[in-house]
DNA sequence: TGTGGACTGTGATCAGGTCACAGACAGGGA
DNA sequence: TCCCTGTCTGTGACCTGATCACAGTCCACA
């Protein structure tokens, strides 16, 4: 079996684009490795089949902001950018965890683009979703209190009503500074709704917590 | 002629494809006229032939932010989304000036897709384009100070050294607040950059205004 | 045991968003 | 001409959040 059935949305691809995919090799690379960042010219297409890729902005100012998280079967889109327009990456991604991933190659994404039905449509479906993140994310920095987006963060990682995170690192999810977490967390803390350890959130009111990050 | 020359990018077209298109009527639709709201389901790939439509993102308390807007021969890229992904619009569209646009329904999309290179291309470029544009955007909402936003935009709308837009129109531009803009306003003014007006903003030092956008 | 590095807490300061309201100006109607 | 109304702009007060500058605190490992 080839690595395109592992990623279910490429799995029904057709027979000559299994083909021509099944020659590119995955690679693996280990957690934290940079796999683009502001500036580079883009290699080619990046397929995540296990593991977690995240992205990034970085301000002047050495604040970030994470943009989206690329979970297995799905596509880093930002390198698709480079492929249609010809412009850099804006953003720089990190590998969350040891990953493997496929490079796929300029004149075979085009290739394939102009022929095979399921990738295109894998493609843009991809594109859609993350315009919609971003869309989603401006509306969020934008218009939502800092509370509302630590809250939902919150809800939104917790595993069996625990975030392990350091305050530092919500911020940069939530697009904050350090500081502004620690008092906001602080805050909830000295209402119960949460309960505060070394790198880790244990939230103690869910519901409180998802009526929060309503506003 | 048909209207499928009148935009450069489509100019180009197989001539299926220029048959395909070539039913479809350009509407013409006053100026201030609602394109789509926020929440609507969407009815097919809009692309502008004149005039100028501009895309906002409205907060809950009322705040706007001009996302970007469509000028002749670019399509609104929101649409697509819910073509591809099934989502509604997030955004809100309003017609700037009186326009003259055509709507492509899904059906004749989707085959367009499938089956014009051309077609294909003309919109995963507008795509990629206004992906990186929303980036810039993120970036700048996030990262940039309002002084920086407001005088990147004083230089990019001037015409003959002048900008036609009230306070209340220049912070929806750069995402801020009349009263932050009045006031960074009256300091510019009061440095001689610039002078005001009822409704318009003359440009008196360009280059320092171009330097203050840089931060 | 202690020592360096990562994590967290805290005060001060400034930019910016929000509210409330006061003028200032333009155009139209009496 | 004068008033009226709606739009545009100016201003003070107040609060949130970003930034800076530290001071603790905890952990792992020598």
């Amino acid at each position: 079996m080839t690595w395109t059935q592992q990623a279910q949305e490429l799995s029904g691809l057709e027979p000559f684009a299994q083909k021509a995919l099944s020659h590119l090799g995955p690679m693996d690379v280990g957690q934290g490795t940079v796999l683009f960042r502001p500036g580079e010219p883009v290699q080619g297409f990046v397929i995540v089949l296990s593991g977690r890729v995240e992205v990034f902005l970085t301000g002047p100012t050495g604040r970030e902001i994470l943009l989206y998280s690329v979970e297995p079967g799905q596509s880093c889109i930002q390198s698709t950018l480079g492929l249609l327009g010809g412009e850099d990456y804006t953003g720089e991604a990190i590998t969350q965890s040891a990953c493997r991933i496929v490079v796929i190659p300029r004149g075979v994404f085009a290739d394939l683009m102009a022929r095979s039905d399921v990738f295109r449509t894998f493609v843009f479906k991809a594109f859609a979703a993350r315009m919609q993140t971003m869309m989603h994310l401006l509306e969020k920095v934008t218009f939502h209190k800092v509370e509302a987006r630590l809250a939902e963060e919150l809800v939104a990682r917790a595993q069996e009503g625990v975030v392990h995170a350091t305050h530092a690192e919500l911020a940069v999810m939530i697009g904050s500074a350090r500081e502004v977490v620690s008092r906001r967390l602080d805050a909830l803390a000295r209402q119960g709704v949460v309960a505060l350890d070394r790198g880790e959130v244990r939230i103690l009111q869910p519901q409180l917590l998802e009526q929060l990050s309503q506003g």
